[in-house]
DNA sequence: TTAATTTTTTAGACTAATCTAAAAATATTT
DNA sequence: AAATATTTTTAGATTAGTCTAAAAAATTAA
């Protein structure tokens, strides 16, 4: 039940988890290096080390993917980059565009206790600033496809989940127009033309660029 | 200006701060070996890297001190170790005495501006939960000595800062007895037989056995 | 002030995580 | 299916932090 896993094999797991959950099948040693900006030889050399400890599953030459536990620490590492990300933005007045960095350090200190105690302070948040939906202590966590405004259909009831890109003046522009993750925004007229969206946003009409469309995230409602 | 030290550089130096503020001269191999749990060899190959970094000033043989910059650096983990233990209590709902192992590893987490967000959420506190000061941006710090209320002379005012052991058992004792860190105290008198003090805890006059009253930590008022 | 003891340093080795360069396996093209 | 290209693994080296064992310096005792 300890397991006691370095920064460094924490980071694996979790780019593992990250992208399996894309591609849906064993990931490659290439793409493990591309993500972690690190060599493929290295790669080879720590997915040893993880197999050996019946974190992943892994044949040569065929990829790898996460085994139960490491599923399962995965998800408790994200857990604590996602709480610690909400404690960021809540309570120390980060934006949510400045939040990662530090979480990514956070979300690796060791306490049996510590997350369950933030997570209760934190009042079981769901989703975290980003709007990435946030597993609770047994691993459950919302599932919904985060979509792009743009392809949103009409009439779709659907709410903001999150950015792709945050440019300080993206962000600006998104305060600017009272946009904010969690609202309520519906398609109801899409301009053949120039690709821009009537939406309908908190209750009421407001146009929306195509760029803009694309670099907001969206979900359908139920 | 930009640190970025290791982890084990960074307890090199509260380390030897530690020490050297004990004793008040250079801190010798074999002494920060103990503190460290570690060789003195190894004390030795690690001193030599910190002088290299100019965060420690040493000669061969004579022990080794904090520089100007090791010392400042020293004192601002030392910060970030205080407040994140005032975060966990007065937040998570830790108690005093279970917070240090995880302020050991929040206080090395690296960013410009976390620590002054989070003392600000914390509304600048100047001590920690055990009754340690905590240095400001500046790093000043309230300085008292600490010492012992079997120590403590006759009628002399002051205050709770601390506990030099804390045993769940003894926990227990000052919650039943209402002592809590920052509550006022005076000894109005000794008996001579048993060492056990009169004292005015709180407006109260409360007893106190010798055994107690060599685990507490008090510090003069004014 | 020598001798014995303790402290500190040096030398050489180990582990974790990384790297480069080369070899082996797999995938793609023709 | 053979040739070419790509991906993955292996082999051997490097760095940080540690270790043991032995040598050197400093301290204490006789």
């Amino acid at each position: 039940m300890k397991n006691n896993l370095s920064y460094t094999e924490e980071n694996y797991l979790k780019a593992i988890f990250s992208l399996s959950k894309k591609t849906n099948s064993a990931v490659s040693t290439n793409d493990l290096a591309g993500k972690l900006v690190t060599k493929p030889s290295s790669v080879t050399d720590m997915i040893r080390k993880l197999a050996d400890k019946n974190l992943v599953d892994y044949k040569k030459y065929q990829g790898v993917t996460l085994s139960k536990v490491g599923k399962k620490t995965a998800i408790s590492i994200i857990r604590s980059h996602r709480l610690w990300e909400v404690f960021l933005v809540k309570h120390l007045s980060y934006r949510w565009d400045e939040v990662h960095e530090i979480a990514e350090q956070l979300e690796h200190v060791k306490s049996e206790t510590l997350i369950d105690h933030l997570d209760a302070f934190l009042e079981f948040p769901t989703v975290d600033p980003h709007g990435d939906p946030i597993p609770d202590k047994d691993g459950n966590m919302l599932t919904f496809t985060k979509k792009l405004l743009s392809e949103l259909e009409i009439n779709q009831e659907s709410s903001i989940v999150g950015v792709r890109d945050s440019s300080d003046d993206f962000l600006k522009y998104l305060n600017n127009k009272g946009i904010a993750i969690g609202n309520s925004i519906k398609v109801v007229y899409k301009e053949p033309f120039d690709k821009s969206l009537e939406v309908i946003l908190n209750k009421n009409k407001v146009l929306i660029t195509e760029e803009v469309a694309k670099i907001l995230f969206v979900k359908d409602i139920n």
